[in-house]
Order: structure tokens, then C-alpha cells, then sequence
DNA sequence: CATATTTGACCTCA
DNA sequence: TGAGGTCAAATATG
């Protein structure tokens, strides 16, 4: 039996939440009109916003109920409670996706075990975010080979959403990187479409050519229609820099459609691919000026 | 040297 | 008791 002021406790405690929840919900619906996710400073300043709601909801959650006990727990129902409170996360999936670039979603995420599945080929790699204790970020995912297909589709499984609200403008970290290391063993090594060994060069060639294309063409677009707002553009296709890996940086860093950054993550996913299997002298000698 | 990954041990649950 | 998820010491990497 509680008593008439831990219920009004109560009732101001589920009331706080809402309010929040309320409150995250309405700066989506601000972010929505105001910019249409187009201008990179309001994103940032709804970023901020919604991050600091975020996290002030889910630590009023975390805060222990009026009528709660929560400092008398022993450390072993703490740790119970903290399983179950990660079962429960684990039942509140947000989403699943079957993706060839399971690294880049646009977090930072640090890899914390990796577990051979029952009658599944590829091992399944548990992601947490790099930001979890800093930030108190609980966002985690799963991620698993799906096929040994060229290119292997991954499946990955997301849990909780990000607090930390750390999106990397530039998805090309070391870290992501290292997610899709062909080496590791988690990770099957693609294999090529059968075609005979004599073939396969013009396979990679037209592979990559294809994907710079379409990013550079995508890119065009997108400088074309900046400068007439006035931004400054990156270069003429004449004086691209010749660092493949700088360009794409670039290119990330002006993309803010869902089709272009995927168009990024085809590039970048082929260019580990060809990276990893010798053949960086076609890194070394393609311009992508050269396929306008 | 700081940070990230690997991997065997450990935990919980069905 | 075994499967799946997490921890944490050892190891690798930049």
C-alpha cells in the first residue's frame, strides 16, 4: 500500500515523461517545417535539442520510482535487473535491415563480442555505441552476413534509439572501416559473380566506374544547386583532387538525400572490396573526372 | 599510449 | 543443458 504522496510522486513522475515524449515528438514536427532537413545548421540545432529531450526522458525513466528501492539492491539484482531490462530493449527492436554497408548508418559503433549462431554460417557481431558510457548512450545493434553473395548483404538488427545524437557527418571513420574488414573472420570474403579470372578486372573496373558516376553526377547536381543559394562549391571536375578518399569525404559531407548516401555506400563498399584484393593501382590511376 | 577489437568466460533463460 | 548475449582481459592498431 502506497501512501496518498508517493502516488501524487507517481503521477508527477509518469506526467514528466509524457511531457518529454510530448516535447521530442513537437521538435520533430518543428524540424520538419521549419528546414525540411536541408540546412545543416537548424539540423544541428534540432539535433542538440532533441538529443538533450531524449536524454533527459530516458533519464527521468531510469530514475527510480518514489516507492522504489533501488539503493538497497544487492549487486547481483542490480545485474539481474539490468539483463532484463536489456531482454525487454531486445523485444523493442526499432528495426532490421538487410544493407551491403552495415558500418554506415551515420553512428559510431564499438564492437563488444561476437557469437557463432546455431545453424547459421556467419557469426553475428554485437555493436554498442561508441558514445555508451560517455553519453549514456544505450543504442546497440546486431549485425550478422546474410548471404555470400557480391556484394554480401548484412543483416542488422537495431536496438534503442541513439541518445548521443553523434552523427558523423563524414561516414568514413577508422572505426567504421574496421566493421567491414574483409580480413576478419566474422565476415565471409566476398566472392566474385563466376566469371573467369580474365574477366574479372573489367568486372571491378565497371563496378567502380559505375558507382563514381553516379556519386559524381549526384554530387554535380547537389553543387549546382548550392551555388544558387550561394554556398561555395567544391570544385570543377577538372580540378578534382586526385585523392579518391578525400572526394568522397567531400561528397559525404555535401549529401543529405537517402538515395545519394546510399549511392556513397556503394562506393565506399567497392572501394574496400578492391582495396582489399590488390588492386589499388586502379584507385591510384582513375580520376573520377574522368567519367563525366 | 590511448583506443578499438578479439575471444574465452560467464550469465540468464527456455 | 545449450543457445544467445555480455563482460573483460589480452591483443592489435594508429
Amino acid at each position: 500500500m502506497i501512501s496518498t504522496r508517493e502516488a501524487t510522486q507517481a503521477l508527477n513522475y509518469n506526467l514528466a515523461i509524457k511531457e518529454l515524449e510530448k516535447s521530442c515528438e513537437l521538435t520533430e514536427m518543428l524540424r520538419a517545417h521549419v528546414d525540411n532537413g536541408t540546412d545543416l545548421q537548424f539540423g544541428h540545432i534540432f539535433e542538440e535539442i532533441s538529443r538533450t529531450l531524449t536524454m533527459s526522458r530516458d533519464i527521468v525513466s531510469k530514475v527510480a520510482m518514489p516507492h522504489s528501492s533501488e539503493g538497497a539492491k544487492t549487486n547481483k539484482r542490480k545485474r539481474d535487473d539490468e539483463f532484463k531490462d536489456r531482454q525487454r530493449r531486445k523485444y523493442n527492436s526499432k528495426m532490421m535491415k538487410l544493407t551491403p554497408t552495415p558500418h554506415q548508418d551515420g553512428f559510431q559503433w564499438r564492437k563488444y563480442g561476437e557469437k557463432t549462431i546455431l545453424n547459421k554460417k556467419h557469426p553475428r557481431c554485437y555493436f554498442r555505441c561508441t558514445y555508451s558510457q560517455d553519453r549514456k548512450c544505450m543504442a546497440t545493434k546486431q549485425v550478422q552476413q546474410y548471404n555470400d553473395e557480391y556484394p554480401p548483404l548484412f543483416e542488422v538488427i537495431y536496438f534503442d534509439e541513439h541518445t548521443c545524437s553523434h552523427v558523423i557527418p563524414n561516414s568514413k571513420s577508422t572505426n567504421s572501416k574496421k566493421i567491414l574488414d574483409f580480413s576478419s573472420k566474422s565476415i565471409t570474403k566476398p566472392s566474385l559473380p563466376t566469371i573467369a579470372t580474365g574477366c574479372r578486372r573489367e568486372y571491378e573496373e565497371a563496378t567502380l566506374v559505375s558507382c563514381l558516376t553516379d556519386v559524381i553526377k549526384g554530387y554535380n547536381s547537389e553543387i549546382s544547386e548550392n551555388s544558387n543559394e550561394g554556398h561555395k562549391a567544391h570544385n570543377t571536375s577538372n580540378e578534382f583532387s586526385v585523392s579518391i578518399d578525400d572526394d568522397i569525404s567531400s561528397i559525404e559531407s555535401t549529401l543529405l538525400r537517402e538515395d545519394e548516401f546510399s549511392a556513397v555506400d556503394d562506393l565506399t563498399r567497392d572501394l574496400e572490396w578492391l582495396e582489399q584484393n590488390d588492386i589499388k593501382f586502379l584507385l591510384e590511376t582513375l580520376s573520377p573526372g574522368n567519367f563525366l
